[in-house]
DNA sequence: CGTCTATTTGAATGTACTCAAAAGCGGTGG
DNA sequence: CCACCGCTTTTGAGTACATTCAAATAGACG
């Protein structure tokens, strides 16, 4: 159990890592803020109309964001997977209510970080505003990428962008998931995919 | 030329009064760290793979932010009008080389802010952290939604959120930069518009 | 094993694109 | 001020992309 909550936090410090530089104090300051999680396949994270009260970083496991239309139908705003954080950015640094669901496609496991505690941490170690401020920044671009890729782009390009942007996980989830998140039905996703790998 | 320029302030300081509250001295402070400039109608504000170098309150006039693909065909991220800040934002926060364009489409008079002016702003007028984390939320929750729409709704739909978006804009600007913000040829917004107005 | 949901397949339809040609509009120079 | 040139918009025909509906098949889970 001990070796396992051992691992969990490698891959974060790994992650923050990347972008900030931490001694073995900050380290375990940092980790004391962490909460662990799980959540169950199928169960939500975080609920239209609710407050998102936490930042997620994904040990294990993927979760979806997603909104719901008029006539029922999803639509796929992001998946997180192992080494993404996940929330609903605006709610959580608003504290104003969700505009999407979050729910998880595995069972999946979690570090929180409240909005309590990030202050903290941005009060003893201000390091970590430039590191949040990245996640953010990515998070814009990643935003306006897709915008331009869904201007610009065939179904089939969307597709093969999505497979490399998430590699692998379009054997992890079902594909009414992947259409959700491409914009197209379920049906001409099945389409395209023997067409691509007939090729 | 004295009277204009109290005017053309006074967009901006109503803009800012709506998300902070500043006094006089604040106020005159503020003022004279922005820069007028102008920028004739098919000239750029900015080139892709230069740096934004400052944010652009935009006084009078149109402005669009656009990408070319690799047909050589332009896409539309957003249009700035009276009243919006625009720049590539994430060249502006990171000083790296933009990744789109931005042209006038009308004769068009801005008040800019450099990055050095708006650190001075943060370090004097810190209340200036609100005004410009907001600006950046909006941003984000804009581009969000707009991702949202390119998922679940029709070009037409698309076209009347762009209405409703940019009052009286259409009337303004060539239907083909509308086409490339909505993601279809110019010719198809045409036949669209005949179908919408004829009903 | 049976039930429920997801995926595949096929046919018919709708949405949006390309190509081509004509009409409109704006700026420029004579 | 008019005539012309270039660019934008409109219109039409044919095509490609993506959807709906329906039915059959495959997978997941109790």
């Amino acid at each position: 159990m001990i070796i396992f909550a051992a691992m969990d936090t490698d891959l974060i410090l790994q992650h923050v890592a990347q972008h900030i530089r931490l001694d073995e104090a900050e380290q375990t300051f940092f980790n004391s803020l962490l909460h662990p999680a799980t959540i169950r396949r199928k169960d939500h994270l975080l609920l239209q109309g609710n407050v998102s009260r936490h930042e997620s970083f994904i040990v294990k496991g993927c979760l979806r964001t997603y909104t719901v239309d008029d006539n029922g139908q999803d639509h796929v705003l992001m998946f997180g997977i192992e080494g993404w954080w996940i929330s609903d950015l605006y709610s959580f640094l608003t504290q104003m209510p969700a505009s999407c669901f979050i729910d998880a496609l595995e069972d999946t496991s979690l570090l929180q970080l409240s909005k309590p505690n990030l202050e903290k941490l941005y009060e003893k170690v201000p390091k970590f505003e430039r590191y949040f401020r990245l996640i953010l920044q990515n998070a814009f671009v990643a935003h306006q990428q897709r915008i331009n890729q869904s201007l610009s782009f065939t179904a089939g390009e969307r597709y093969l962008e999505f497979v490399r942007k998430y590699p692998g996980l379009e054997q992890r989830i079902a594909q009414k998931h992947i259409a959700a998140y491409l914009g197209i039905t379920p049906v001409f996703l099945s389409m395209l995919r023997r067409k691509l790998s007939g090729k």
